[in-house]
DNA sequence: CAGTTTCGGAACTGTTGAGTTTCAGAACGT
DNA sequence: ACGTTCTGAAACTCAACAGTTCCGAAACTG
């Protein structure tokens, strides 16, 4: 590879501009077949699937364009570079179980936080995990980059964990002064270490040591005696 | 790059062989000009060193040479591939300051914790996470590399929490159902994840409010007034 | 010393992959 | 219908880099 630049200012937002009809000025209103903007989330996707599972240098452009059964010429005329290519798929990544309105409210906070472990959680955190991986190396070198897999991976989660602490100190749970932004980033980066680290698997009984052996007995809570 | 195979069966210890004479039998004594065997770990340590500022794909052999000062052929005359060397460079990072020997006994579980915040230990701390960053998405692909990487990096830290803690137990100062192997990794991870997501510094306030906000609380002590 | 093997440096080979171009055919506007 | 612009597929260019080979000088053995 050597020496990414990802310098282009942001491919980003394929997406969020729907090819603005604009009969402003002088604009001969385009001719012939139009592009087939449909497929984009598709493409993207592909590139998402191969970014986990071989790493951003390990990833080829002609492997995306066979995975989407697209010619490599067409990712090019959408994207003007792999950097940029990668970057809005890391950008598309960003839906996930972390919609403010779909969080569990159980009173408690170990409630919450164990609602919040479902297998389809753990298996999107698993391969967002994956993409970081792959890309870890570039982060330093590409802010771009970085902000886009802040925006899409990390922010998210650590907003959540903060949310639960938040209400659990408002309704008198847990003390005030104890360390939200710390204690908010226990369990990601735990789950990270171990998955890219360790390279063992984030599971349920994993998730709970988490919760009972570390985040509660830090706010003074106690597990419940039956698991 | 494209599948780095890493298959050979180990190159690691070329340090651990000094060239046995071995007049076992008919051995002719090799004539002429011997090979320079100090400087393997010279080039071995330009080698982390890029390897921590570049990552493995960004490591080119020719960079590794010139920093040494040595020809590219001399290093291909040492190891066989470049995935050899970068097994062997990890596996010579290992010496730090995990000695069991030289670890502190402060009496309490805070005091061995904070005694083990130096700043040469965090410099230390930083570079091999660097390292492991770059060879983050390898790891997965190469057991081997995996390996080493682990005997160096990973394991020697978790040790050094896991001992603190047991001695805590045996001393009575926490209790002796507090979830070791969990909380000895609290740090390990929280510094990684810190280092490579967030691409923020490791300093001496955050892993003191990791001690004190996290780990004391969880085993139910609390960090002295003054700090 | 003569023969052998090292050394660093430079010139080589071969492959891989980013990015471009070409093309026949499909889909659109008029 | 007809020209325009899209499409996937394949053939290209070009640079970087792993690994090899060759060189003249240095260092060792006998």
């Amino acid at each position: 590879m050597r020496i990414v630049q990802f310098e282009r200012g942001s491919a980003a937002m394929t997406l969020a501009e729907p090819e603005a009809p604009s009969h402003t000025s002088a604009e001969p209103t385009k001719l012939g077949r139009k592009r087939d903007h449909t497929r984009d989330p598709e493409i993207l996707q592909c590139a998402v699937d191969v970014l986990a599972e071989e790493g951003y240098d390990g990833m080829t452009i002609e492997m995306v364009a066979a995975r989407a059964k697209a010619g490599k010429a067409t990712l090019y005329r959408r994207w003007a570079s792999k950097s940029e290519l990668v970057i809005d798929a890391v950008a598309c990544m960003k839906k996930g179980d972390t919609d403010p309105r779909k969080l569990p409210d159980t009173g408690t906070l170990r409630g919450d936080l164990v609602a919040m472990i479902k297998p389809h959680s753990i298996e999107d955190g698993e391969k967002k995990l994956k993409v970081m991986t792959g890309l870890a190396s570039l982060l330093a070198r590409s802010p771009e980059l970085a902000d886009a897999v802040n925006a899409a991976i990390v922010d998210p989660r650590a907003k959540v964990n903060r949310l639960f602490f938040e209400r659990a100190i408002a309704r008198g749970e847990i003390p005030a002064d104890c360390d939200v932004d710390t204690l908010s980033m226990v369990s990601p980066s735990m789950t990270a270490y171990r998955t890219l680290i360790l390279k063992k698997s984030v599971d349920r009984p994993f998730l709970i040591s988490l919760i009972d052996g570390v985040i509660l007995p830090a706010v003074g809570l106690r597990a419940p005696a039956a698991v």
